[in-house]
DNA sequence: CAGCATCCTAGCAGATACTG
DNA sequence: CAGTATCTGCTAGGATGCTG
């Protein structure tokens, strides 16, 4: 008999939390983006996202293709070619990743103004 | 003359880097959705969001006051009293979030069996 | 090309104590 | 109550070198 789990990401020993922080991950949420435009080989992505290093895009992958995101379709040929690319899953949590970037182009002038705004205050202050 | 500023999270020196890393951080993204349900205090946020430090949610806070997103209202009484709040920009991007949030429960099934899936493939092999 | 293994460090983050 | 201040540890994350 399994117990009835109620995924709940306040609670600090939830499985949920470390996938909500996958989703969200510094490199996470870049990678999904990059994947919603299309199907990336491993070094198409290093160099679309502006500054991650082999190491975490490697990691990211990773738990991504774990949390059912990431579709990872190995080549085998020399040299290697890996394929990355969106599951099902994966376009809906890229969708809602990407609901947060549209927001960030459509009103950085506001975030721009209002860091300024709380800057002068704390100068003055 | 300003320049035109393209944002762009995927360029490394983009300034929307940071403000991103502030909406999807681990207690950004928690912060945000409580505030959603309504205006908190400090300890109550701190009791909802599970396993945050006082430290932690101080910053978060600043943070995302400074992004424009939270309000801070503080009353001039003693013992203090300060509301935090969601700004018109910050219920758009706890929306946002929302949509993350919603999307982990709904298919919290289809996360749960993709890992094991991987960890099955993993244990084999 | 697509990684993994190793080493190393900055700074993220927790615990504790104190203050207006 | 709502924070700061300080100390400290841990680990995310970068650099480098190697492999199938």
């Amino acid at each position: 008999m399994e117990s009835v789990h109620v995924v709940s990401p306040f609670d600090v020993n939830c499985p949920s939390r470390p996938v909500m922080e996958h989703l969200s991950s510094r490199w996470g949420v870049l990678v999904q983006i990059v994947l919603l435009r299309g199907t990336h080989r491993f070094n198409e992505l290093r160099r679309e996202v502006g500054g991650v290093s082999e190491k975490m895009l490697a990691q990211t992958l990773q738990a991504l293709e774990r949390d059912g995101v990431v579709h990872r379709l190995v080549h085998p040929v020399i040299p290697p070619h890996v394929d990355y690319s969106l599951t099902e899953l994966g376009v809906r949590t890229a969708t809602a990743v990407r609901g947060l970037f549209d927001l960030l182009f459509e009103r950085w002038e506001d975030f721009a103004t209002a860091q300024e705004a709380y800057d002068e205050r704390k100068a003055r202050a």
